[in-house]
DNA sequence: GTTCTTCCCTAACAATCGTTTGGTAGATTA
DNA sequence: TAATCTACCAAACGATTGTTAGGGAAGAAC
């Protein structure tokens, strides 16, 4: 048996402190960027000083990874539900874009972090699990539309890894400007977006 | 009179070899992130020291200036023109739009930049033009969606902030994912794009 | 009442950051 | 040919970065 060495929590117990830090981190990260972000500035908003953080982080790296983790942990067991519930295309759509603004109304500041983020993370070993629920999202949108497409409930003349893009990115974006709270609500947001996404803009004559 | 200590081009002649290394900037800058790039990372990619830089620029942050006035200013000129053609609202979207698009493909990275950074610099006094340039570009989108509205070829049972907000983030994430030279011209991605926008992804019945 | 554990502070560390200073090879001008 | 200018290099600067080591106060456990 090797020395226990067992001196900092880390993962272990008491898990309110330290989700309470992760909160504070992420609304740090997503509001000045994460590299822009100093571990000081971080401790500030905490009431700590920097070298406090250390107690129960190993790494200003690995704050980042907990509170992606973190979110898209829950927002798969979202879409997986949905997912499950094998209903027709243009249904499944619709949940997938209300079950997304549910979790952007949740996790704000990790979306907004994702957003920013992601990009440069996803090539880092340890950011592997980004790049693979972007694989998992992307097969998930483009099977749904291909089915509806298929039963004539999407159109046919589109591209349609442009119109997955498109749906995605109308949906996700969003988290740049909405703000929990405000005067509309998931629900309503995912509605209006939907009736724009589905129908358009325009005016049918 | 002063001494004129007259060292340094910065802004005066030779506009040449600054412009390639705003592009090589640019390039750096939008796929490592403003915070993320050193200036010995720009030099590399330049094929110089990071002290040489200082020959041709005062500062990191002039660079970035620079970047960005450059491309907003050519973005004005091609918006300016389609707002003076006094166009319908319809066609003033089209054209925006489609305007839009061939600046992502001709500005790909101080866009990526512009849509990453913004609002962490807007605040910024020396980055103001940022905050005025969004106003102005508000101001355009909102006055025609709301003459679309009242001409009835816009539908006016949606938030026409939302619809803004809607319209603007799908036009300008595209440049997140666009590179130029790839199989859809500006021109093609704008028309799916429209397509989408005002008639919706839906089938009609 | 001693010991242990939890949670933070004080104080520093090596590395890296943007930037400056002084110099110089090579072309241009006089 | 001498003088000047252009565009860079070499080497360092102070500040800031993420991180660590050692300590201490306060409560819990025994």
């Amino acid at each position: 048996m090797s020395v226990p060495t067992k001196k900092k929590p880390q993962v272990t117990a008491a898990p309110e402190r330290r989700r309470e830090l992760l909160d504070t981190a992420a609304e740090v990260f997503a509001e000045q960027g994460y590299n822009a972000t100093t571990v000081r500035k971080i401790a500030d908003h905490a009431g700590m000083l920097a070298g406090s953080l250390y107690y129960h982080f190993d790494s200003k790296e690995s704050m980042l990874e907990e509170i992606l983790r973190t979110f898209l942990d829950e927002l798969w067991d979202g879409y997986d539900a949905v997912l499950g519930d094998e209903l027709g295309p243009r249904e499944t759509l619709e949940a997938l874009v209300t079950e997304s603004f549910r979790e952007i109304d949740r996790h704000r500041a990790a979306v907004a972090i994702y957003q920013k983020e992601s990009k440069q993370l996803a090539p880092q070993e340890r950011f592997a699990f980004l790049a693979e629920s972007q694989r998992k999202f992307e097969k998930a949108w483009l099977s749904t539309l291909e089915r509806g497409v298929a039963a004539k409930v999407f159109r046919a003349d589109l591209d349609i890894r442009l119109t997955y893009r498109f749906v995605r990115d109308t949906v996700w974006v969003a988290a740049s400007w909405y703000r929990p709270g405000g005067q509309h609500s998931p629900e309503e947001i995912a509605r209006q977006y939907l009736s724009m996404v589905l129908d358009g803009i325009a005016v049918r004559e």
